[in-house]
DNA sequence: GAGTAAATACGAAGTTTTTAGTTTTTCAAA
DNA sequence: TTTGAAAAACTAAAAACTTCGTATTTACTC
């Protein structure tokens, strides 16, 4: 074995499968898929698979109900977000999340409104450390 | 052909030359090659394979001076940035830039400091759109 | 020009990811 | 209890990524 893999990040393909699961909360290989656009054309058994991916790399656990398995995710949306950006920060931002903000802040197509909203968070999160 | 591949993005192993080449402004394999940390043991001709690719995908250009190519980015980091960016907000976080910032303020790492120089920036960009 | 050391071109092997077909199991309805 | 439809399990193959070996080319030296 050469080097043990990244099983910390999701491919593209798992994304977008956690995606709908966490929209979903919980759901079936049939949940998943009808979940997914139109013009995606994906076999039940491709989904399946990729599920019991997850599963293997212990995103999602299942149970059985009746028939089939359901699906759940083991690692909330808003911590794999987190793990995301510290990955991107240290492969693309020098290990400085602050450049990266500064980066996002500097692309034109940001609106001072969403900018104003930036500044809030920030405020308030500010605040509170120091109140 | 079952679907255009997404050469927009870099994979793994592309961004961590990429990384090498935009610190150095430009270099032939050798040059990159020694760049990289101690441990990493690859051979020369798989250097080489990953700048072809990289000059393929158009990343890069290169020249001959003397003996050997020398490579070049054809894209800025920080544009690279930029899209990668665009491409992370889309898939996880619903398309909402200020999502993720929000995320990333909400984490426990993040120092006063890193806090006060992101406020900073925004307040300079406002300043310098309604100014 | 022949020798040679370094660099390149080409392509193939090994892995992982993505996709889907075939077989087996499950459950309920006839 | 047999049967039929849906799901799961198994298998596998195509595509993409990573890695590197071999053969060839290039530029310099004698």
């Amino acid at each position: 074995m050469r080097k043990k893999k990244n099983n910390e990040l999701l491919t593209e393909v798992e994304l977008e499968f956690m995606n709908e699961l966490w929209a979903l909360g919980e759901g079936t290989v049939r949940d998943v898929l009808d979940r997914l656009p139109e013009d995606r054309d994906l076999a039940y058994t491709s989904a399946a698979t990729i599920l019991r991916i997850l599963e293997q790399k212990e995103f999602v656990t299942s149970r059985k109900d009746g028939k089939s398995h359901v699906f759940k995710p083991t690692l909330g949306k808003d911590a794999y977000q987190t793990r995301s950006l510290k990955d991107l920060s240290m492969k693309l931002f020098d290990d400085a999340p602050v450049s990266l903000v500064a980066r996002l802040v500097n692309d034109d197509e940001l609106t001072d409104e969403a900018l104003g909203t930036i500044r809030a968070l920030v405020d308030r999160r500010l605040k509170n450390d120091t109140g």
